[in-house]
DNA sequence: AGCACGCCGACT
DNA sequence: GTCGGCGTGCTC
């Protein structure tokens, strides 16, 4: 048994006792405590970063080389327990700013280590040698054989030099493959191994770009010196839809490169779209890597492998890019900073946004956030000086501001079963008499919300999840909208068996689509859900129809609010405009201001003018009246005011308990033991328990408890401290989310 | 996350 | 008398 003071020196001093076994720190992509301790052997070396094949109980894993920790732990693994480093796999390190965000997100959402490395090593096989394919050189040493004009062809394409595999070279010198084969059993052509390696071309910094405004070009000069001279920065790049952040930030960017620094774009996922690759290629002659979730498992191991490498030197992704091993990052973008699908709600929950600018701290960069309806965190950080902003005051190009109006439902109540009220009827029919495109704007998929049973009043619900199936009727199925559980639409009511009494409840886009038929029936209508437009391929071919004018009334769920531009749009209708205050949670305003503002923002470019009609049964809601008047400052100052006085983020920290489980009881219990145990101490309240909007999600019963605190109180701690007390039965999990943005 | 160990019901 | 249910705990 080796004292405390034999550890210590040994780690002080590891060649001093070359005898004793060498220790190294793996971090598996498991939950668990911490990092393991494993022997290495003595012909081998394995760097911090480096993964490693390790045996754990029965099984093999791959882990990462962790640092080992500044001071020795006070208590060390016993020599017995130890076991053998497998192997050093030959790979690109996890690199060391990689290691400390993993560290940092791990504290800060309580999670595991290994659970936040999970994320990183999300594409196992990148680990795996790099695959080789099968190519054909000529031989230095030729036999003779019976020259055909056909075989003739394929060696003049071979003496060129390159190493092509069969069908490729039979391709180009215009044979069959038999003959390419015929040449390789003969010994014509020799087959090479070669690697596969996909190319990413490097974008062209040096390309003019597009001549930009005034504002923009003072913006532009001050994140391109930020961008060149490196150090940390956070800057809010503050303007308009259609005012050419995008412009700006993509001076940053070739700066950046210039720098030879690698550089990260993140973005909502539903924006990753063909026209903002296109403005890229544009701008830098080539496109940049991309990641998010429809690429292959080819491309994310061939572009896991192009990032680690270097060979990468922009990547544009979802939230998920984040956790990419970039040796050599020197700028992160976050464009619609704002997005709420920058919050991970699986898993490991935490905010990409966030953690993007702590990666940017750590690796000592600058950082650019751009959005036209920024959240109030960032510009609460911008007001205490924390955040430098940037703000593009006018729309680049020419086009005015949308006109916007309220439409009072009280006034101008809709006929029966129809949710187009006159006034938004008439400026339908005008705008598409004028040979121009319309957008009619609600945020529910489906045919209807709600189906009840007109008998007995049955409402249809969800077995596994507190809400209401909502019909489909291209599918006809009721889905819900929660757990993806569905049924076929029922002729009769599943309580009392009435036919035909099944009556639906309220608009979906799908009936929204029905009224607008009637009401023109000479409009180019068409549908844009992430029901219709699944996948790129769709949403491009959506695109390009709103180009060219083959479509000209959309009738569209958020997924038409975000990144798409249509030059053509000039009115907008949102059908609803109150259904995102509903619930009532601590951002709703908030989102329902970022939302309706990018859905304006769709109206009236390229020089028309464009028209919004908000239709509300509250008019005098701030929210909108603030839309209506353009006074988003306004909008956000009260809004921080509100937040400032009840204590509420981000002028308070929170965080959120959910307890859940299979059976409703014993997490009820848990919850209230929780409570019993909540901590007692200046600035920290404990709200709760109680049982969220949606009780029931999969399957699962569920509570809610949040703890509020002062800013300077560390949540972390309180957390620790508080569930650590607590015993939570086996099938019931708790789940901590800091800073939670969804309260269901 | 797996996986083995460990105590209480229905079967050959 | 065993097979097997999944609760509990461990993996360097």
């Amino acid at each position: 048994m080796a004292t405390s003071d034999d550890t210590a020196r040994r780690a002080s001093h590891p060649a001093l006792f070359g005898s004793e076994e060498r220790r190294v720190k793996v971090l598996l992509p498991l939950p668990l405590g911490g990092a393991y301790d494993y022997r290495l052997p003595p012909d081998m070396t394995a760097r911090p970063g480096q993964f490693v094949r390790v045996p754990l109980s029965n099984r093999e894993m791959v882990g990462v080389v962790w640092d080992p920790p500044e001071e020795e732990d006070a208590s060390t693994v016993p020599a017995s327990k130890l076991r053998d480093v497998e192997a050093v796999l030959n790979a690109p390190p996890l690199p060391a700013e990689n290691r400390r965000l993993v560290e940092w997100i791990a504290a800060y959402v309580l999670s595991p280590p290994g659970a936040v490395l999970r994320m990183a090593m999300s594409v196992p096989s990148a680990l795996d040698p790099p695959p080789t394919r099968t190519a054909y050189v000529l031989s230095d040493t030729p036999p003779e054989v019976r020259t055909t004009p056909a075989r003739a062809r394929v060696i003049e394409r071979a003496r060129e030099g390159m190493a092509l595999p069969a069908a490729d070279l039979a391709r180009e010198a215009g044979v069959t493959p038999g003959v390419v084969r015929g040449l390789a059993d003969a010994g014509v052509l020799v087959p090479v191994q070669v690697r596969e390696r996909a190319d990413w071309p490097d974008p062209d910094s040096e390309r003019a770009g597009p001549a930009l405004s005034e504002a923009q070009r003072a913006a532009a000069d001050s994140v391109v010196a930020k961008a060149r001279a490196g150090g940390f920065s956070v800057t809010l790049i503050d303007g308009v839809t259609g005012s050419g952040k995008t412009e700006v930030y993509f001076e940053a960017i070739a700066a950046a490169l210039r720098a030879g620094r690698q550089v990260l774009v993140l973005l909502p996922e539903i924006a990753l779209g063909a026209q903002w690759l296109e403005r890229f290629t544009k701008r830098f002659g080539v496109a940049p890597a991309e990641w998010h979730s429809d690429l292959t498992a080819a491309q994310r191991r061939a572009t896991w492998r192009g990032v680690a490498e270097g060979r990468v030197r922009v990547l544009v992704g979802a939230r998920s890019g984040l956790h990419l091993p970039f040796p050599d990052l020197g700028l992160i973008v976050i464009d619609e900073e704002h997005d709420q699908s920058f919050k991970q709600e699986d898993g490991v929950i935490y905010h990409a946004r966030d953690m993007a600018v702590v990666r940017a701290h750590i690796g000592d960069f600058p950082i650019l956030l751009a959005s036209a309806t920024p959240s109030l965190e960032t510009v609460t950080n911008c007001e205490s000086g924390r955040y430098a902003r940037l703000v593009l005051p006018e729309r680049h190009g020419g086009a005015d501001l949308p006109t916007i109006e309220m439409v009072d439902l009280r006034r101008h109540p809709p006929p029966r079963q129809s949710w187009i009220a006159p006034p938004l009827r008439e400026a339908l029919e005008q705008c598409l008499a004028r040979g121009e495109q319309a957008l009619l704007f609600l945020n529910r998929r489906g045919y209807a919300p709600l189906t009840l049973c007109r008998a007995c009043g049955h409402r249809l619900e969800c077995p596994n999840c507190n809400a209401w199936l909502v019909e489909h009727r291209f599918s006809r199925r009721l889905e819900c909208h929660h757990c993806g559980h569905w049924i076929p639409m029922p002729e009769e009511c599943p309580e009392c068996g009435a036919a035909d009494q099944m009556a639906a409840c309220g608009p979906g886009v799908e009936r929204l689509a029905e009224e607008a038929a009637a009401l023109l029936p000479d409009a180019r209508m068409e549908l844009a859900t992430s029901d219709t437009l699944m996948g790129p391929l769709a949403a491009a071919a959506f695109v390009d129809r709103m180009a060219t004018g083959e479509t000209n009334l959309v009738i569209g769920t958020q997924i038409v609010a975000k990144g798409y531009h249509f030059p053509l749009l000039t009115l907008v209708g949102v059908v609803d405009a109150d259904l995102g205050l509903e619930g009532g949670d601590l951002r709703a305003s908030e989102r329902t201001f970022q939302l309706l503002s990018q859905v304006a923002g769709r109206a009236g470019r390229a020089g028309h003018k464009g028209r919004v009609l908000l239709q509300t049964a509250n008019p005098d809601a701030r929210v909108l009246s603030a839309i209506a008047a353009g006074d988003r400052d306004g909008f956000l100052a009260a809004e921080a005011e509100a937040r400032k006085a009840g204590g509420w983020p981000p002028f308070g920290r929170l965080a959120a308990l959910i307890v859940s489980g299979p059976e409703e009881r014993p997490v009820e219990e848990t919850a209230r033991a929780l409570a019993r145990a909540a901590p007692v101490a200046d600035g920290v309240r404990v709200l709760g328990p109680a049982p969220p909007p949606l009780a029931l999600l999969r399957g699962r019963f569920r509570r809610r408890l949040l703890l509020k605190a002062d800013r300077a109180i560390s949540v972390q701690k309180a957390l620790r401290d508080w569930i650590g007390h607590v015993k939570v039965p086996n099938q019931v999990r708790l789940h901590v989310d800091v800073d939670p943005y969804n309260f269901m």
